[in-house]
RNA sequence: GGUCCCAUAGUCUAGGGGUUAGGACUCCGCUCUUUCAAGGCGGCGACACGGGUUCGAAUCCCGUUGGGACCA
């Protein structure tokens, strides 16, 4: 008999879905679907005002992006329902309750404010700044005179204060834990809400979870969860502590680091399944040279073993890398699809493609695909073929543009494409180093100062092609519009890096 | 400050007593070409340090240093 594995993924409702976030549920996620278990989505709002529809969108959102799909949740429930905790409350009261009743847990009438300076002295003569359970031995009297001061009791459970804690973990093997050196923690807030501790104890045994899988950082709460287990009679799950992932400079991942939510990558244009392949392979590897790996392969090669134990650093340029990968080997048909909605927002092509124009724009796409690492990258680098307006760079004002020589290829190349038969890349060609043969001049200066006239840029894929995809009189009014501009001196460089070469 | 965790190049990692320490990103160079932002080729670059254990240590142990996490 194997039993049903359960994992959970239990997020805040913060408004965001931090990468940290979305990589712990993806570990999640990975673990039960490799061993044919369930993942439960809860939503842990005890500490926020309250949960909001917005900030649990948002938590849906960028699952769904990534391809995280969970089998119990708030919105589709499940057997173990309610999903989100502040519709549990009543539960953790109970147990609250039966701790207290059982002597495992007390009221404690200390100010946070108090706590706080009194650890604060602690910390100045180098002790370990826990509380020190002064409210442990109050009697019924202290209580009634202590509330009649006024004061609100918070609830706290009393940690064993002698022997060790020993936390077996998947992926950190044994830390052990003196016990004299944590302090009671709170269970229940003064507001009567219950703390994280008691909160994902109580859950995670009432959802029947066997596997806690998540950050690192709450390795050192795993010693308090395991008393509380103890304490209420509950079962211990197998715990699994993933490595952080860290920012540039080595801190936590946090805003000044830049993007740090998933849905800020898929408005940079990242892909999601890259964004999936990117995020598992910090913390994770197959323990071989592979790194593109098809999502199956990754659900049927991963395993919480094979976990690192050091917490890894974001690297933006990887992610990038990996995203171009993605990129060149999708189809041109299926990426023209990704990258269509980029084009639509950027106000370059209509909502509604048919037929044609879509062929079309496969085309356009197709011919960028080897370079272009993101989906948006596309609203910049192919602006030319939908509109008119684009820029003439500085580089290609300074090498091309702005001179003299050029006036005379491009109204001679405007000329010679018109007087064209059929406007295809042979015959393009052809036109091109003709005249460049009729001038003397070697293919490359006629075909730059064009590529500069009709795209406003140095780079880009190669010319032939990149001309049959625009229409011919565009192409020939570019040309010409290009060379009257560069007569009447107006191609020349511009701005603070005008010198620059 | 206390506790815990971590330590292979700038970054992600493989390896785990005997390897020329492997791959990937980045960076650099060369090359192809019609340009590079693409392709091809190549290069720089790592076992944090000090002690042990051992015939032999990057690998095991201890310490130091550094980093991180937690301490409502």
């Amino acid at each position: 008999m194997s039993e049903q594995i359960r994992t959970r993924f239990a997020p805040s409702p913060t408004g965001s879905m931090h990468v940290g976030n979305a990589h712990t549920a993806l570990f999640n996620w990975l673990f039960a679907r490799n061993n044919g278990g369930a993942v439960v989505l809860r939503i842990e709002d005890t500490d926020e005002l309250r949960s909001t529809p917005e900030a649990l969108d948002v938590i849906y959102g960028g699952l769904k992006w990534l391809g995280i799909d969970w089998d119990e949740g708030p919105d589709i429930g499940g057997p173990y329902g309610p999903y989100i905790q502040s519709q549990r409350l009543e539960l953790y009261e109970q147990k609250v309750n039966e701790l207290v009743e059982q002597g495992k847990a007390y009221r404690c009438y200390c100010t946070p404010e108090e706590v706080q300076q009194r650890r604060e002295i602690m910390r100045a003569q180098g002790l370990p700044p826990k509380y020190d359970s002064r409210c442990r031995t109050l009697t019924e009297e202290d209580c009634a005179e202590l509330s009649a001061e006024g004061r609100q009791p918070c609830t706290r459970f009393k940690m064993k204060q002698t022997g060790n804690t020993i936390v077996n973990d998947i992926i950190q093997g044994e830390v052990v834990y003196d016990n004299n050196l944590c302090g009671d923690p709170v269970i229940l807030k003064q507001s009567g809400f219950p703390t994280f501790h008691l909160a994902v104890v109580v859950d995670d045994a009432a959802m029947s979870i066997t596997h806690v899988i998540r950050g690192a950082g709450h390795l050192p709460n795993t010693q308090i969860h395991l008393q509380l287990q103890e304490a209420l009679e509950l079962p211990h799950p197998r715990y699994a502590h993933l490595p952080l992932i860290l920012g540039e400079d080595r801190t936590k991942l946090s805003k000044r680091h830049g993007a740090v939510s998933v849905m800020e990558y898929q408005e940079l244009g990242y892909l999601p399944e890259a964004m999936f392949n990117f995020l598992v392979l910090l913390g994770w590897s197959p323990g071989d040279e592979q790194e593109i790996m098809p999502r199956d392969e990754i659900v049927s090669r991963f395993s919480l073993e094979a976990c690192n134990k050091a917490a890894s650093v974001f690297d933006l340029k990887k992610a990038e890398w990996m995203n171009g990968e993605y990129m060149k080997q999708m189809e041109p048909a299926e990426l023209a699809e990704r990258v269509h909605p980029w084009l639509v927002a950027a106000g370059l092509i209509e909502e509604e493609l048919f037929g044609k124009r879509w062929q079309w724009l496969i085309k356009i796409v197709e011919l960028m695909q080897e370079r272009a690492k993101l989906l948006k990258t596309y609203t910049t680098w192919a602006r030319y073929f939908f509109t008119d307006d684009y820029e003439y760079e500085n580089r290609a004002r300074k090498k091309w543009l702005n001179k003299e020589a050029t006036v005379d290829v491009l109204e001679r190349l405007g000329d010679g494409f018109e007087a064209l038969d059929e406007w295809n890349a042979e015959t393009v060609e052809s036109v091109i180093r003709g005249l460049a043969e009729e001038m003397g001049l070697s293919a490359g200066k006629v075909i730059h100062p064009c590529r500069a006239a009709v795209t406003g840029t140095t780079i880009g894929p190669s010319l032939f092609h990149l001309l049959v995809l625009l229409a011919r009189d565009d192409v020939v009014a570019r040309l010409r519009r290009t060379a009257r501009l560069s007569r009447d001196g107006e191609l020349a460089p511009t701005g603070d890096d005008a010198d620059e070469e």
